[in-house]
DNA sequence: CATGAATGAGAATTCATTCAT
DNA sequence: GATGAATGAATTCTCATTCAT
């Protein structure tokens, strides 16, 4: 019936206009900053409604979650898959430039992902788009440079560690004098992606 | 006065016994997620008491940064001064080995100083001890090196961004599989460094 | 929409029942000594409930004082218009009158008007409808006898002050040995209003 | 024994000083707008110490009104005593004066006395010095003047009026604009005092 | 005598949530 | 489906008062 794909239709634009509306509040006064009443003001309708689409403020917070990692993985979706490269160094080096970018543009999606922490319950130990995605990259650079298999993990988590690094800096010290933000992400990810190929020891 | 002094101490051991529970309390819960009542419950004293040491919830949080703060000093102050190093890339290394050593052994610590947010506003400007002493070595292997002295800062601040990336992975996803810490920690903070040292055109 | 209607006609309903509530409980127990949970109490709802029809105790304080000059002013509104008064002389002493019975039908009224304080700060410089209803009146006056045009004001303060003063006595103090509350007024009234055509050499 | 005595001073010296800080802060902040902490810190001594003298805060509030009338009563009795007074009219007038005087120099006290109200219990009817001295010199002007002896007290009650009118006023509204304090209250004071001499049929 | 740590009741206010309309 | 009045628990913080030292 056509009437129910209308209001169905509406449904989602409500839902979807919470979700942004709490996107962004959430973003500039934090989670417990924000209270549905403000919410439902921002989203423009009364704030009994929220409760129509989300059974809770935590409820709403978990969406916010899942889309954050929906999106990262879009994101670097958005790249060409790893099997596929050619240049498998220079397009490490994008992938985490995408990384980075993702965090920067989406902070509170990446607060969200990677920094908080829920009271009580602890962190869900879901496999990582992202770090999955760099992983296989750095495989594929096995052949191509000095890097035994063995350390194939150990060097992807390198890389991970390094663009989280400044990813989470720039966004929880906004404010810090940052001499230079796009060399600076530009210098990290150099410096972690060449140290991969750089003769160790250990 | 024997009794003034017995007094104060005992003054201090509550004060030290209120800013123990917080932490763990704050840590566990948030600083959002925990109230002054249910504080006062877990040092075991009234409510009001708090406010006889902290003169305000905000005071008692920032009270804790600071501790972070003078904690990660006071490691930092036990390697030798920037200035009577020899081979300051080493000491580098050896620099942010410590700030990574600290962050691991006092994670709470480590995420009061650099992690958590007060809720809402941002966090006051404060020097750190810890990009200022490792800038300070930056700035010495500036000879050694081709680093052009206007890109000391940028430099200062990616190795930063380094070691804080792989400490506060660690901190904050004790349960990922990570391959090996110990490695880990190592390639990063040599890709860091010795990153400053290749040749850029930027 | 009848709901709307009858939504908003309850809601008057309740806001009206508070205000009540808050006049009786505010002028027995003063200002600060009523805490909105009481007051709530003895509304017969929620201490919430109150936030959802007064921004805060301040708010409503606020509104009991308008509430109150607003009465005032419609008793004043009830006599002639000052411009159209004949016997200026009469007439301002009617209007004293006016004014002295309005404070001891609506004691309540009065005190919030004049007597009341809000906790702390000193209340913002409203214009009094009674003032500026008797200084009118005295403006017409000055034709008729000794009144320099520049002592209108104070002639103006003058009989205000001298109305207050039998009211706000008779309302603070309806216990004391009073010979004869309807004497004292006219005199008072008379006296502060013959007074105005005295020679004086100030 | 001197020791005793000494001590008994001093005990003396404190308890006025507390009484004298109680005084300048509930004018200033009112009743309610000082704690006992800050009230101490004013006086400069601990605030458990304040309960040696006073037994609860209402009680030192107690105490700062019986002083109120005191005070009034001193300065009262500085004038000339009503029955050796040669020009009753003018002492009348003086005497008024020196109320509107004290009202004006101890705002506070005046408040206390003839204003403010306790909540809960009524104020006691206690006789006011103020006021029976008026009615004296009231009494003294019946041989001179057409005042029927049985509105002696009418008319004493009417003088008080006016003044506590513009005494009251003064003291509530300082921020009003009021033309000139000075010629108002000789004015409300000559318009009382003297329309007790005019002729009224009532 | 004086101190000041401690208490616990209570202040104003906000919040997430429910539910009759 | 949407509204918004109502709730009551929870929040931070202040206060008068007590009492061991």
């Amino acid at each position: 019936m056509i009437t129910a794909t209308r209001r169905e239709k509406y449904r989602v634009e409500t839902r979807r206009a919470i979700l942004r509306a709490a996107r962004a509040a959430f973003l500039r006064k934090g989670v417990a900053g924000i209270s549905m009443r403000q919410l439902a003001d921002r989203v423009g309708c009364s704030h009994g409604n929220l409760y129509l689409h989300f059974r809770s403020k935590e409820d709403l917070f978990d969406c916010l979650v899942e889309e954050s990692f929906a999106r990262l993985a879009a994101a670097l979706r958005a790249l060409r898959p790893p099997q596929r490269v050619k240049d498998p160094v220079a397009m490490l080096k994008r992938a985490a430039r995408a990384y980075v970018d993702f965090g920067l543009k989406n902070p509170g999606a990446y607060e969200f992902a990677f920094i908080l922490r829920r009271s009580g319950r602890p962190r869900p130990l879901k496999p990582h788009v992202a770090y999955e995605y760099m992983l296989a990259l750095v495989k594929r650079c096995v052949a191509e440079a000095g890097i035994r298999p063995e350390m194939v993990e150990n060097a992807g988590q390198a890389v991970w560690a390094a663009v989280h690094g400044v990813t989470s800096l720039l966004i929880l010290r906004p404010r810090f004098p940052w001499a230079d933000r796009e060399k600076l992400i530009r210098r990290v990810i150099d410096s972690a992606v060449d140290g991969l190929f750089a003769n160790r020891t250990d």
